[in-house]
DNA sequence: ACGGCTTCCTACCGTTCGGTAGGATTGGGC
DNA sequence: GCCCAATCCTACCGAACGGTAGGAAGCCGT
């Protein structure tokens, strides 16, 4: 609730930069908002005051909120593209494995550099309320953890797993489980059945332990 | 913007029936009100209106907005998971494969069956204003589609892969990237590094096709 | 039929948030 | 020094939404 500067009076009056230069300060302090408050916490206001500037000046701007939006995440889903896309060109030379770890290896350096950038443009981050998000938080951890038993389980000797291998795997599995279960649903998804779905993603997500 | 019966003066009067009958109605209403309008259209209003029941009439059953939501969550969770359940239930007569295989077929004839539990419970969908929403499905089908391209462009002949499958792999492929990327960020994910990530999961995802 | 208790409805409040009107301030050209 | 255009700020509006007050309508026992 102590929601500071929330929108009233600012202490300076800030330089006269003009829409064009202040335009790429506002998207920083957009940014900036969005990483501590998430995107339920990334209003007008709360981006203006990060800015140092009063809502109008905003609006000089951007026309409306959705540009805003739009402009910040146009720039960081560039800022991540180009960080990756030269591992995801087509290399003829190397085999299909080589290049799928090397593009992995290069996007996942790629959010570590860029945390912020990547958490705006594909996590869900503070969209619902948080005990509504808590809650699915704590739904799927249980249902991973019960994933990785089983997998632990199962495995046969030989090809043990680490704790954190373990849980990796069963992360996935779940993933990959939410994943087709949405290609199941969409509309290019009516020449699957939940078996032939269900094959086909064990195939791609156990072959290296069976 | 035609918001029909938002909230104002209903037709006919509802029966008397009392907080305890009226609760799972007022659960049926928000279920459909959420598959209709997803979560953003899901307001204490629409469900009333969807209820034919005026908005003090659902305070009696809940007390708060979150309330409802959580009851809601718990019932069609509850739903999906009894339909699942079993399939998890570790049979040490069987290997992991077929566990595995079983399961995931399980839970996909379950969210068949239960289309709209399943977008409750665990798709985020229409959180986020329709226009950003877009816009993150567009940026992700082109990344999808580039990635069946190299796919398609580096299997090994002989074991070709239909243009659904394909897909669907690629679609995978993306997606656990994104589910190993908050792995990486996550309390927990010290331990790894972009490397041995993407290694890992290119061994859980790739050895089929190697 | 009538009292009383339960259940329901209309109409409203307070807050939050996107967006705007209109006046004050700055700074560059002369 | 003075003027004018560009820029910024305070203060406000209206809509949407969660939540509530207070009264009307129905149901049941007597």
């Amino acid at each position: 609730m102590s929601r500071e500067r929330s929108g009233s009076t600012l202490s300076t009056r800030a330089a006269h930069l003009g829409p064009a230069v202040r335009r790429p300060l506002v998207l920083d302090a957009a940014l900036a908002v969005w990483a501590e408050h998430g995107y339920r916490g990334t209003t007008m206001a709360a981006i203006a005051a990060q800015a140092k500037v009063s809502k109008p000046v905003l609006y000089e701007c951007f026309d409306t909120k959705d540009a805003v939006l739009r402009a910040l995440l146009d720039r960081e889903e560039d800022r991540l593209m180009r960080a990756t896309q030269q591992a995801l060109t087509v290399d003829a030379s190397s085999d299909l494995r080589t290049t799928v770890a090397q593009s992995y290896e290069a996007f996942f350096a790629a959010v570590l550099a860029h945390p912020v950038s990547w958490r705006v443009v594909f996590d869900a981050q503070g969209v619902l309320p948080q005990e509504i998000d808590n809650r699915y938080r704590k739904a799927r951890a249980v249902f991973v953890r019960q994933i990785a038993e089983l997998v632990r389980s199962l495995t046969t000797s030989g090809k043990e797993l680490t704790d954190a291998e373990a849980a990796v795997l069963a992360s996935n599995l779940a993933r990959l489980a939410e994943d087709n279960a949405t290609v199941l649903l969409s509309d290019e998804g009516h020449d699957w059945t939940p078996a032939t779905l269900a094959a086909f993603v064990t195939r791609v997500a156990l072959d290296a332990w069976s």
